[in-house]
DNA sequence: GTTTATAATCGACGAATCGTCATTTATAAG
DNA sequence: CTTATAAATGACGATTCGTCGATTATAAAC
């Protein structure tokens, strides 16, 4: 007297077809666009079922977030195994961070929307839970970085910042510009002639030296660290961009 | 054979009114809680006059935002009056962002979600005018403080930006600080130890070091500045927020 | 093979929201 | 008093959301 037990795997299988489709109606019709009842017309499940996956919507959007920084996560890993300075590697992490942004602006946005205590209260605790996990490990990256060049006397830190207050520096002057900057947002007067691409990482540099983050700008050629990064690290993801059409503006 | 015409200062008049309620019901229920069918039943209009003021939910969040824009130019033209160096200019200028983003987190958030294309698209023509209205209002303080510091040779801009790309890393940098530190966005793994003030104004520094704008943090006590902007220039907001338990921390 | 317990799925439903638009009301000129 | 029309009204259809009782499928028990 057992019924079926469901499968696992299929479990997860499942839940990839409904990341997909949301996914899909968001491209379409943006983050609005998305709604449960045009989800479950798109997907072979009935709403029950899509219901037993997400709590709700808001459950949905944080799933897509996740998915999206896991993605991160790996851009980051590669990122930080770039050869070179401690600050050419916090360079790579930031253009990968744009790179990402470029890729899914989609994902980028809804870490705001994520955010916003509308989202996150609805969303299942779960989802939560993972959110926090994929935060932590993006982070962790980073601030070892910041540590070994502390460590190393490369970064002279003259505000005399913890590690985690670096990292938060960092974090908040990228994600600002690329929030600000965000083809998916409306015009915005202040960055109306800004080179997106090139303000994240005059931002950043701009950040670096006031870090006293060895070589400073002015006694390194910092545009060949981006010619690597474009030719060789992320050669695959830039060129998936100029394919797009997106092609990034640095030089 | 010429029906009544209605005022246009009652008309202005009914739109603080809509507005006024519209916040309420953001305060006491969040973003999502402010429904049209509510906003209709708070106020002494039915919901074709409501409509005929605002197309919508979004046009009403775009003019909630634009308020909120109008009070942080106020804030930004005070700031731009204190007296000291410019580097103390536009430290005071970020100071009265901070403020601000406290004293009306919601408005601040709906900087944010008022940017999302949801929003923007659907907004009225007219609440987008005034919008960018207010953000070019907004620039031209900062602006000009910082081709006054290159000008006077305060800030030698070793990266060689043009004053609109300093003001912008200036912009996103506090931008992405108070996002990411907001009190009503939910806990963020990286920004958990954050004594949220202090760093805000940590990132600022970093980036004017970086710009080299003298004095630098280390030939100045700025922290002398933060006393007189809390206990002169912003003493009533200070105090405001003390009284809402919110008090800053800056020391 | 039949029965049976129950996990899994389904989709109709009520409540709530949105924006519209035909109707009603109010008023100033003729 | 009539009348043209700006202004205001709120009932309505269309969507959306999330729930929950009904239905289906399946694996063990007999």
């Amino acid at each position: 007297m057992s019924p079926r037990q469901i499968d696992s795997s299929t479990l997860h299988e499942r839940e990839q077809t409904l990341l997909d489709a949301a996914l899909q109606l968001i491209q379409q019709q943006g983050v609005e666009g998305l709604t449960m009842d045009k989800l479950v017309k798109q997907v072979p499940f009935s709403k029950g079922t899509v219901y037993s996956h997400f709590s709700g919507k808001e459950d949905l959007l944080l799933g897509l977030c996740n998915r999206g920084m896991g993605i991160l996560g790996k851009l980051f890993q590669r990122a930080g195994r770039f050869e070179g300075t401690t600050r050419e590697r916090i360079i790579a992490i930031n253009f990968a961070y744009l790179i990402y942004s470029r890729l899914y602006p989609m994902m980028f946005l809804l870490v705001i929307s994520a955010k916003s205590p509308g989202v996150t209260e609805k969303a299942s605790q779960r989802q939560r839970d993972i959110h926090l996990q994929h935060e932590a490990d993006l982070t962790t990256g980073i601030i070892s970085n910041i540590k070994q060049a502390l460590a190393d006397g490369e970064c002279l830190n003259p505000l005399s910042l913890a590690p985690e207050e670096i990292a938060f520096a960092n974090w908040s002057s990228a994600f600002g510009s690329i929030a600000l900057l965000c083809k998916d947002i409306e015009q915005c007067g202040i960055r109306a002639q800004m080179q997106s691409e090139q303000a994240l990482l005059a931002n950043v540099n701009l950040m670096l030296d006031g870090l006293q983050w060895r070589p400073l700008f002015s006694e390194f050629d910092y545009s060949l660290t981006l010619q690597r990064l474009k030719t060789e690290l992320f050669a695959a993801e830039v060129e998936l961009l100029d394919a797009q059409g997106q092609a990034l503006q640095l030089d």
